[in-house]
RNA sequence: GGGCCGCUAGCUCAUCGGGUAGAGUAGGGGACUUUUAAUCCCAAGGUGCCGGGAUCGAGACCCGGGCGGCCCA
């Protein structure tokens, strides 16, 4: 069976009304038909694209079946490449063969379906009735490809840890829960790869990534599936600036792989990935946006007001660094367009992150923002398990106290670490955003086959 | 969780100052040997998202619910 598109390569020179040698086998979905009688038009359209049937009823086979055909339905043909008097290529059908039939449509012939919600709840529809909607997947994949090439080639190894955990950990998120029957156990789903990988560095695989699906329980919102893709790289001997070059190399190769350039434009905003992107740091970046001063070495009261100056929310458990990363996010980061990375987070908001080499209360982290999305989060990662064990301590108390979103104390991974982790550079890269971005999504359903929906009730 | 918008034939959409719904397309039947959303003829197709209410009468007005989209928290 050959590729339509091959059949469309290997014979565009035929002349108008001419007919070629030879025959070829060709097979899909029948998605225009086109009957004149004793001669048909019909249109076949396979992965690769589409070709024109000529069927005549005194050359075609079984003729009077053929013209019961319907929209959809799959057939093989094998026939003689041809072009019409109108000069279109064509398979002229000598024989042919139902090889599956459509017993429902794709909706209207000209405009197909464009409900979103049955576009999402129907996507194999969608998937034949818009053209672009395909376009989107096959890129989505072929982005997932570049990443994985990219990462090989610096020497990265891919592994896969578990998806069930019974401490669920690496990030501030609520899980799913489920339950293990033989095991008389509750278990997470994993909200983050983290803490695993790390286990990995320690077991001394230095170059280290996971590409997974991670679930975090939590509401639909056009930026918000309950389960998305994430990468997370691990890299020992390196540094959060070594992940800021890592973000920028892999994201950029990326989209020169896919669009040839790397200056793109998402929904209507030109954003130039062209490296070295800037890095400024958390509390420069507040102040261009607020003429606000901000940081660690002012008390909580201080912070407090000029968060109250600027009306942003806190809560009474909030610190100083918590206050602060609550006015960069509703403040600074809506009005980034970046690329930017911006660094140095207060370590109060980062349990899993690197004391800062030159500032106390700082951690080595940083998030790569582009059109005013968290694109990307890495740190120097923190390796030292006394004090590792002194800041999830810490989040556990705040969950005890009803934080449904703090880490929990995982024994498994502190004793990894009592082991020696190298120095490590870790970054995670959420890929959903990634093809959102690289796709001019505006939605994250757009760029996941089946998104999550609540159920149909009417059904 | 809040606000706004949408939900009518398989699909894409109309309709009206409240008076029991219409077109295209798909599906069915028929004509047609060079079409390109082919064309032409015929017939059929609806719990107007669900449930209440006011009205002589509701798809339309009011209330509640569902699902989806956008915005906000």
């Amino acid at each position: 069976m050959l590729p339509i598109v091959d059949v469309i390569r290997d014979y565009s020179d035929i002349e108008p009304e001419a007919v070629a040698e030879g025959t070829v086998r060709v097979a899909g979905r029948v998605m225009r038909f086109r009957g004149q009688g004793k001669l048909i038009f019909a249109e076949l359209r396979d992965g690769s694209g589409a070709i024109q049937l000529f069927v005549e009823q005194s050359t075609a086979e079984d003729f009077e079946s053929f013209k019961l055909l319907n929209l959809g339905d799959w057939i093989g043909v094998s026939g003689t490449p041809m072009r019409t008097k109108r000069g279109e290529l064509s398979v002229k059908v000598q024989d042919w063969s139902l090889l599956a039939p459509a017993h429902r449509g794709f909706g209207d012939k000209w405009k197909g379906i464009s409900d979103p919600e049955l576009r999402y709840r129907q996507r194999e529809v969608d998937l034949w009735a818009n053209e672009g909607v395909r376009q989107i997947f096959l890129q989505r994949s072929e982005i997932i490809k570049y990443i994985r090439r990219f990462l090989d080639e610096k020497g990265f190894i891919e592994v896969e840890t578990p998806i069930l955990q019974a401490v669920e950990g690496g990030a501030t998120a609520k899980p799913f829960i489920t339950h293990h029957n033989a095991l008389h156990a509750d278990l997470s789903l994993r909200i983050a790869l983290e803490l695993y990988l790390k286990r990995a560095l320690v077991g001394g695989f230095e170059k280290v990534y996971e590409l997974g699906r991670v679930f975090r329980n939590e509401g639909l919102s056009p930026r918000h599936n309950p389960e998305f893709t994430m990468l997370e790289l691990y890299e020992a001997y390196a540094d959060y600036t070594d992940m800021m070059d890592m973000v920028e190399q892999l994201v950029s190769y990326v989209c020169l792989s896919l669009h040839g350039k790397t200056v793109i434009t998402y929904q209507g905003q030109e954003v130039d990935l062209t490296p070295p992107w800037r890095r400024a740091g958390m509390e420069e970046l507040i102040f261009e946006a607020t003429s606000e001063t901000v940081n660690l070495s002012m008390t909580r009261e201080e912070v407090a007001e000029v968060a109250d100056r600027l009306k942003v929310a806190y809560t009474k458990n909030d610190g100083a660094g918590k206050i602060i990363l609550e006015i960069y996010e509703k403040t600074t980061e809506p009005n980034l367009i970046g690329p930017v990375h911006v660094y140095d987070y207060p370590k109060e908001v980062s349990p899993l992150a690197r004391d800062h080499r030159s500032k106390s209360d700082y951690v080595e982290r940083f998030e790569t923002v582009i059109v005013k999305r968290e694109l990307a989060n890495a740190f120097s990662e923190l390796n030292d398990p006394i004090e590792q064990r002194v800041r999830l301590e810490a989040q556990a108390i705040l969950r005890a106290a009803g934080d449904e979103e703090a880490m929990a104390v995982d024994e498994d991974f502190l004793r990894a670490l009592e082991h020696g982790m190298p120095p490590t550079g870790g970054l995670g890269v959420g890929i959903d955003r990634l093809v959102m971005l690289l796709t001019d999504q505006p939605n994250i359903k757009e760029v996941i086959l089946f998104p999550a929906l609540r159920k149909d009730e009417r059904q």
